[in-house]
DNA sequence: ATTCTGACGTGGG
DNA sequence: CCCCACGCCAGAA
């Protein structure tokens, strides 16, 4: 799924899916680093609106995906606001005030952990 | 076709 | 650390 960035990828949002699915419980990722990992890293909004589509999706954990500050921007896009702290404090992560504490030991970075394509 | 907006990121002040 | 302006690409009006 790496290798298909290269053409024009109508499935960058099926890759953007694989990655989301990736991150492990209990860490997130941002959208700049999923970007980055597809090789579009002038592309983090369009990993957003990746995610507005991943409503339709059951397995995308969109709630482990926050900006670089570690924010939970897109709290608001879900069907309950809080649920997106809800389930990230379900799988151990702090959050105060929709900041996620110890970001940074929590931060999965899918072109370090996966490797770089 | 044109304009605006946005679940973002970076750089400068 | 915070705030602001700009860049970026895709979609809606």
């Amino acid at each position: 799924m790496q290798q298909n960035l290269n053409a024009k990828n109508k499935d960058f949002f099926a890759d953007v899916y694989e990655v989301v699915k990736m991150i492990p419980v209990g860490r997130v990722t941002s959208y700049g680093a999923i970007a980055n990992y597809l090789g579009a890293k002038q592309g983090a909004r369009m990993v957003g609106w990746a995610m507005n589509a991943s409503h339709s999706m059951p397995d995308i954990p969109a709630h482990r995906v926050v900006n670089r500050k570690g924010i939970l921007t897109g709290k608001h896009h879900f069907e309950e606001p809080n649920q997106m702290q809800r389930q990230l404090e379900n799988e151990g992560i702090v959050v105060i005030e929709n900041q996620i504490q110890n970001f940074e030991k929590v931060y999965w970075n899918p072109a370090v952990e996966l490797g770089l394509p």
